[in-house]
DNA sequence: TGTACTGTAATAAAAAACATTACAATTAAT
DNA sequence: ATTAATTGTAATGTTTTTTATTACAGTACA
């Protein structure tokens, strides 16, 4: 996987710490990763309704609603991959009794693991985590 | 995430439905990977006691246990990446006070959702998941 | 003694992730 | 009005990771 979720949580995380709007500059500085990488983020939870931007001067990002309200499920839903167990780029072959039906049951199984992954990250919310940080 | 989980399991499921040794090049065919790539998969399997081996002609690889006895936990275990939920390669700012703590919260996360992804992969075994197949 | 395998190293190619540059659009402050 | 700080996004470049390929030594069967 890549470092999609990890970038995810620390932007939620400095959101729900802060009682101001958070430029994508300023987010970037804590995380140390390219301020163009944030903004894609930050756009994608946006899309997903987690947050909510102000442009212009002054401007910056903000969640939009209280970090109680906001699962981790939530947050894992807006970057999760296409499989939690991963996936190899590979045709299986067709003529093989067992490649012609391994995608459909690695489908099936990763479904389940995820299901079982979401449910707990949904016993948890933002401000939970939150309440880590000292 | 990477392929490595899929292709495992695909040679696993070979070997559980065969009863004859396969060979690298028979499940690179299957699979249709590089024979490379599905020896150095076999090499970390056996490390981990899933396969053995046998040299020379007709040689080749079998399960070492029944495959009621080989859980999808430890398959998954075998080919484990560092964190399942993502990990971003930066170096997040110890000046400030979230990116000081936040990879010590993350990780303690990632380990909670993998305990439960690694209770759930228990469950089941590699002859169920052969089962499956017609 | 040849042939069919395992095992592994070294290298190359392809794909994915991340960084950088650039700039249009927006809005607060001056 | 004009400037400065910011969001938003496209295009391109660099780095890292993954996968493929080539090569060959070692082993065991026939």
């Amino acid at each position: 996987m890549n470092g999609r979720f990890p970038i995810a949580m620390h932007i939620m995380t400095l959101l729900c710490a802060s009682d101001e709007v958070l430029s994508s500059d300023y987010m970037a500085g804590s995380i140390n990763v390219n301020p163009v990488l944030v903004r894609k983020e930050l756009s994608n939870l946006i899309k997903h309704q987690l947050i909510s931007s102000q442009q212009g001067k002054n401007g910056g990002y903000k969640l939009s609603k209280a970090g109680t309200a906001i699962s981790l499920a939530s947050i894992y839903e807006a970057v999760k991959p296409d499989a939690i167990l991963g996936q190899a780029k590979n045709q299986p072959n067709p003529a093989c009794p067992i490649g012609k039906q391994i995608n459909t049951h690695l489908k099936d199984l990763d479904n389940e693991i995820e299901q079982t992954m979401l449910n707990k990250l949904g016993n948890t919310n933002l401000a939970e985590f939150c309440k880590k940080f000292d």
